[in-house]
DNA sequence: CTGTTAGCGCCTTCAC
DNA sequence: GTGAAGGCGCTAACAG
């Protein structure tokens, strides 16, 4: 395996290990000659250093753990592609976990591996909010006695650094787009209570229509679960009330796809039948050019954030000298025409 | 940072650390009295094992790599997610690369750290190839000196195993079934002419013609570069033709997307005024009821085959003992009515 | 500037 | 059944 060692080039160089490592770790003073015939035998045997080894000698590794729910969502995927570029600018290495939003049988074990791995640090959205395994979930990531940053989700009662979204904000927005447009019948497809995101996303919403002085219509508040399905089965639901809503704000880019699902199998059209604007962004709307309006978050900068947050809290030698980080960062509403008030039902 | 140790157990047992180990491993014979003070102590001071420390030890680390070319393709996300279901179920970690299709500056650099791991093995999807880094490519993957699995994509003059599509046959039978619908005129969108699998798609739809004496015209043989933009390039080209195709079979989802995207602007419907197959599923497709016909492959499969081979490999002692293993999977024709015959241009 | 010594935490002979 | 001793490859004092 890693057959060739420190001390296979300190004899090639004639020199003790101490300074062959003085050299790979540039520490120290070594003289130029030396440190040249050591340069030599480190090519000439083609030596690779042993991280292993290295870890277990300064108690440390270079390897971070990233755990996210769900490696299918393209949230996620991009969350771990701006981890994964701030980590390679500093030598961390990345072992990726996708917790499936399974506490019980993924996350869990997971954890206990990323332990035994003595890892780092550690970024991760932890799965959906269930009370019942808060305390657990607590004790779990607090026993890692390593940095924690959260991404996207909070866990309650922690104080872990995070990069979160002003879920809020961003639905306010969003509906005030819908209002501003001309609309006064506006339904939200929200996400389920359990959810703080959903929640949040749901009093941005409620918000925006207090400060037009529009009444909140309960029957205009459905409650979904983030999934495709109900996105659908929803929309479908607030199409065949007797007062059909004209625009619709859904929480979620899932929901946002089923709802657009409805709408065409109903042949409404966007938005000369229905407005409507989303939570997150869906790639495919542009390339089809579906024009749906939406409330975009910056991804792909939440990751680096994260890494970066991270970055910090290891280079501190006392973990507590820091204080803690919570980046709320705000999303961007992108209008591309589905809001419009062009109501000719 | 990982302070209990096994002394400290071994201690609180009144035991030897070696007894320790040999219950913490399952080796050797322990009184079972004594196996449960240890147990006991594990539990009682919250003990994890050190990965680090034990990898050293054993001279072998419990780590694979993965490297991918494009985790935003839904494609590799599922491969990984196969592998990762596979590694799951025998203690194997993941360190998880996106070379990004960039030999130069990602993937030689992702291979070294991975080295310094001491990754136990390696799956990997090549980076496009590229003719000049051939041999470099090889010795860099050879010198790892671990097992390694390729993924869907080869890498020239090497004997590496590996999980590949069958190209030829998955683009014969989509042809095919273009024919079979009635279509004489048809083109395809074909892959850039250095990809092997973009060649053997190309092969697969001449021999399909061939078989049916439907002449192959050169002029409805379009050659993309894999991307969106190309698809919708080259689309638009097609149907700007004095005798424009009566179908199209694109070389793959991303051509296939920028295909209907034209399509779309073009005011053309599938399959009323053209037919349409792809190779590769796009899952949007079916959720906006586009009902496009694919060529699917078994992403999920590919990816759990890929880390069994792995395993066979990893556990055979001597590496030489096991055969190469080369498995070519078919791609199925999912056949949802954008291939039929309706044609009224 | 350089080498010696010891130790990181665990596993593996080899004795008893 | 169990323990003592040594080593995995590297780094960190401590001397010189």
């Amino acid at each position: 395996m890693g057959n060739i060692t420190i001390r296979d080039i300190a004899m090639r160089a004639n020199v003790s290990s101490t300074t062959v490592s003085r050299v790979l770790n540039n520490s120290g003073y070594v003289k130029d000659t030396t440190k040249k015939k050591i340069l030599n035998a480190i090519k000439e045997l083609n030596y690779v250093p042993n991280a292993v080894a290295r870890s277990l000698s300064i108690n440390k590794t270079n390897i971070i753990g990233v755990m996210v729910p769900d490696l299918n969502n393209p949230f996620f995927t991009e969350v771990v592609q701006g981890i994964s570029n701030v980590a390679d600018e500093n030598d961390l290495n990345i072992i990726l976990c996708d917790s499936n939003e399974n506490f019980l049988e993924k996350e869990i074990k997971y954890l206990k591996m990323l332990k035994e791995q003595r890892i780092r640090g550690l970024i991760i959205t932890p799965t959906s909010e269930e009370n019942k395994y808060n305390s657990m979930y607590l004790s779990l990531l607090e026993d890692l006695g390593i940095p924690i940053v959260l991404v996207d989700r909070d866990v309650k009662h922690s104080s872990f650094d995070g990069v979160f979204i002003d879920n809020v904000k961003g639905a306010h927005e969003g509906t005030e787009a819908l209002i501003k447009s001309g609309h006064k019948y506006i339904a939200i497809i929200a996400g389920p209570n359990t959810s703080k995101p959903g929640r949040d996303r749901l009093v941005g919403y409620k918000k925006a229509l207090n400060s037009y002085d529009i009444p909140i219509k309960d029957k205009y508040i459905m409650h979904g679960n983030f999934k495709l399905q109900s996105g659908y089965e929803l929309t479908m639901k607030l199409m065949e009330m007797e007062v059909p809503p004209t625009a619709i704000f859904s929480s979620n880019n899932l929901m946002t796809l089923g709802c657009v699902k409805a709408l065409r199998r109903l042949n409404l059209k966007i938005p000369e039948d229905i407005a409507l604007i989303g939570f997150d962004e869906i790639e495919i709307f542009n390339i089809l050019d579906l024009n749906i309006s939406v409330i975009s978050r910056p991804t792909h900068e939440m990751g680096k954030l994260a890494m970066k947050i991270l970055l910090e809290k290891i280079n501190k030698e006392s973990s507590d000298d820091s204080p803690t980080k919570r980046l709320i960062l705000s999303p961007k509403l992108l209008l591309k025409g589905s809001e419009k008030y062009n109501f000719k039902g």
